[in-house]
DNA sequence: ATATAATCGTTAAGTTGATTAACGATTAAT
DNA sequence: ATTAATCGTTAATCAACTTAACGATTATAT
């Protein structure tokens, strides 16, 4: 076997990103969409949103940022949300302008339904990987996140001259 | 080390999995659509499409399964393609219902751009990881592929009682 | 201190991509 | 030969997003 180098490894990754997320990240947002519609009566957009929020992020803009979206939108999701009862707002104490959204026990409830769903189908999916296998995706996960977690890093590589269409 | 059983080891990688695909693939493509919007005037939608049809699918209804989308949705973008001169439609000889989409050589070429300026960014994200690391993400990516290629396994696994909201 | 700027969230208007339903055209099944 | 099914398109509608404008609040500058 040939040792590559960094590079070539790069590009080979990389083709395999592309090779494999847009496809399973399709299915499963397309199955979470079924549940979370048929279900639950709520969208996969308001779905991350409560997920979000339980994960932490309190503020619009911070949720915004999370998911790269503009505030606007996640405020338009976020009344949705406090309409269904499953979320509320509340000001900060502090600085006024802020508002923080938190879940209701019913929204809290819900969240663990749907999740609780997805899991019991991503599991019949993966039913047949052996756990050896299983630690190795979990590896290779936590390195991609941490990958794009962290603010760019200065490159390495030739910033790309772009020469038009 | 305690050895976890495969039901323990598949809920922490599915757990890994929402940790990681949600942040990092809306970060791509939040990046990939304004690369895609500004400098090529296509959308993210249509970028995938030109991807498609390069990868071999041809034809309206395999671009809707592959995408979990609706042909009529397809087809529209299609026709935005076709408009711009990026691809091409060609009814099957054999079975007239078919039209074959490919790309013109300003698709392929648009194409070609796109992904290189998407690869220098990710490139950039990645610098960091070393050549074992990304061999490591490399083979989870393809573990996860295959699970979710795969037709539904039955499961070993209780199907979940759903009991309301 | 007061005025200016910046930040947070909301609202309004408009755009876009998606869905559903209906439809022609073609092919398969009975 | 009729009926079914499949492929793709079109039309109408919907949902989620964007941009722009705006109040409210806080930070900064003079």
């Amino acid at each position: 076997m040939e040792k590559l180098t960094t590079e070539e490894n790069l590009r080979e990754t990389i083709e395999q990103f592309w090779e494999t997320v847009p496809k399973v990240w399709n299915l499963i947002r397309s199955h979470l969409r079924t549940i979370a519609e048929e279900q639950f009566d709520i969208s996969v957009e308001q779905f991350h949103l409560l997920r979000h929020i339980r994960k932490g992020l309190t503020s619009v803009s911070d949720i915004a940022d999370a998911r790269q979206t503009s505030r606007s939108a996640v405020s338009q999701a976020a009344e949705l949300l406090v309409e269904k009862g499953l979320i509320t707002r509340r000001q900060e104490a502090g600085d006024r302008r802020f508002v923080h959204l938190a879940l209701t026990p019913e929204g809290e409830n819900l969240l663990n339904l749907v999740f609780q769903q997805n899991r019991a189908w991503m599991m019949e999916k993966m039913a047949s990987i052996n756990a050896e296998d299983l630690a190795l995706i979990s590896e290779g996960l936590v390195l991609l996140k941490s990958a794009f977690d962290a603010p760019a890093e200065k490159t390495k590589f030739e910033p790309l001259p772009f020469n038009g269409i």
